[in-house]
DNA sequence: TTGAAAGCGCTAACAT
DNA sequence: ATGTTAGCGCTTTCAA
């Protein structure tokens, strides 16, 4: 099965650079100069080696180049998590969207990979070690995720979606929560109400904490006692949102305004403030937090404050760039500002 | 920059097979051969090869191997669809899921791929082109899609999951969606029901094709005319749902019974009942058809027809097997029966 | 500007 | 059972 050199027989497989050199009659290397664009070959040369490129529509071989260039041009974004439905969520889908966005302009190649438990987890970090790809960018929602570290010893390129849990030493990229909870708090407060509660995410949850941390700051702030009887939490989703409001409206009657920190949530609460007659915003002022970058299609529209997704995909693809080529502080970070969008109602 | 050969100094980069036959004092092809589990090494060399590995943390460099093996043990599942909130439709969670367990057992990984674009389609083709994977699972939705062709033309395995829009020669895997609609419809005829109308899928996807076929059969042997008026199609949405039940309603207000073709559209077809005063099932009778392998959770329950996802994962991972190795038929294809799954209301 | 030659890390005959 | 050897397809000095 040896294939005959020196013969242009047909060729067993996909055609090879020699093949094309053969045909242009050129040298490999000057195939491969005008394949990867080098400047210096002749005009001549580059046409009669396009010409044989189209001819046996050649395409180089990613592993042989990799071998040598230890580049993959290929990036993962890891999604680990248990929870299957996690595809569900808008959020997830607005950064998968946002990222392969922000490589569509690069020859750069997005794999998706998925880590519902240790062993996927596992499996994945050596599809990195093995040098599957460049770099990758994680999304780990809580707290107990071994891939963090088994990639950064491992010494893959890492970018984190969200603030890791505890403080370790990790690149990542997030947005203000804690800012925008913040500046969602004041605002309900400059609109004159006097009983503002919060309905946060879950405490083991990054985003549940910083977005409850800014409620507390503006509301201490305003000279005011954080009130626990003001304070619920959901689980980021519509139905939870909805029972977590039914629960502050139990604890506390007299609540005039409620920041409400995602926007499934807030479509959970709006139905169950219409359950327990309250109007809004007449008699409850909400402001929500968009997760989605989707403009929330609530009835009534609510002032949301909104994450830069954009700007944080961006961000996230930027900083992983960096690390792949060397050229990064140790575990530099950015964190997004958010900003407040005042609709109709509050 | 050169390796210094003749001493046993710190590697660059990654530990080799090199370093670690000479640490464990035996030959490269010795540790191959351990790492690949081949029988033919001793216990004494096996184990030093073993902790040698052990001891620098070697991962097998899979450029190199693929190189020469011409296999990467990695299979995509592509999502050529433009709208970019496929990511929510619970079927397509679903199938991602039933996949990757499928792949668990394996030593194979699955990457997701998008393609919103045409754009996104060639970059998609290049890379399996390139030799990154060995086959390819994709779920096209709609009929103008170029990338069964491309892979199909480059060799590359490809199982298509859903049934191609044109009777074109590739391997796919499907429900037997016409049948499902079929038992549906013979239920709801068998209950007596004498106007049964369909509530169905856009006619640009085969999966809303095969469903309106399977009603209009059922409707022809029970000797009925397939009433126009009878049908409506919706986009498989729980809003498009909805409304195409109101003007399925309007249509034909005297409609007893109804098969919705996809369960998030008939959650959207109990509402519109509802507020259109209808009762289910006493005033009309209700049958859906479950796209994400999730009991309908739906008020009242309904009687479902239900897809065999867990199957059709695995004969998709076994289709796409055989192809790679090359012992498939020419564009094998597989038909998965479904069963109806009857609830209280029906 | 071009070509010749030396590998990248690995597997797979082929010897031994 | 083990080592030696020859590449897999490509990039990249180094000469010419």
């Amino acid at each position: 099965m040896t294939t005959d050199l020196t013969t242009s027989a047909p060729a067993t497989g996909p055609p090879t650079l020699d093949e094309v050199a053969l045909l242009a009659g050129v040298s490999r290397a000057t195939v491969s100069r005008v394949v990867n664009e080098s400047p210096k070959v002749s005009p001549e040369a580059r046409v009669a080696v396009q010409a044989a490129i189209a001819q046996l529509r050649y395409v180089p071989n990613r592993m042989a180049r990799s071998l040598v260039t230890r580049r993959t041009d290929t990036i993962a974004l890891v999604l680990s998590e248990p929870n299957s439905q996690v595809f569900s969520d808008p959020f997830f889908a607005s950064i998968v969207h946002g990222v392969s966005a922000a490589l569509a302009e690069t020859e750069l190649t997005l794999v998706l990979l998925t880590a519902r438990d240790a062993r996927e987890q596992q499996k994945i970090a050596r599809y990195a070690r093995q040098g599957h790809v460049d770099g990758v960018v994680l999304m780990s929602l809580h707290s107990e995720d071994l891939l963090p570290d088994i990639l950064t010893e491992a010494g893959v390129p890492l970018v984190l979606c969200g603030r890791p849990y505890d403080g370790r030493s990790v690149a990542y990229v997030d947005a203000d929560n804690q800012g925008g909870a913040r500046v969602a708090t004041e605002h309900l407060i400059g609109l004159g109400r006097s009983r503002v509660a919060v309905l946060t995410g879950p405490m083991d949850m990054i985003a549940g904490v910083d977005r409850h941390a800014g409620w507390v700051a503006a509301t201490t702030d305003a000279g005011r006692r954080p009130d626990p009887a003001l304070v619920a939490h959901g689980d980021f989703t519509e139905a939870g949102g909805e029972a977590a409001m039914a629960r502050l409206l139990d604890q506390a009657p007299d609540l005039d305004a409620v920041f409400v920190a995602s926007d499934p949530m807030a479509v959970g609460a709006l139905r169950a403030l219409r359950a327990a007659g309250r109007r809004v915003p007449e008699d409850v002022a909400v402001v929500g937090f968009d997760d989605a970058d989707v403009a929330l299609t609530s009835d009534p529209p609510l002032t949301t404050v909104a994450q830069p997704l954009d700007v944080m995909t961006t961000e996230l693809v930027e900083l992983l760039g960096r690390q792949i080529d060397g050229r990064a502080e140790p575990a530099e970070s950015r964190t997004c500002p958010t900003r407040l969008v005042r609709r109709a109602s509050a």
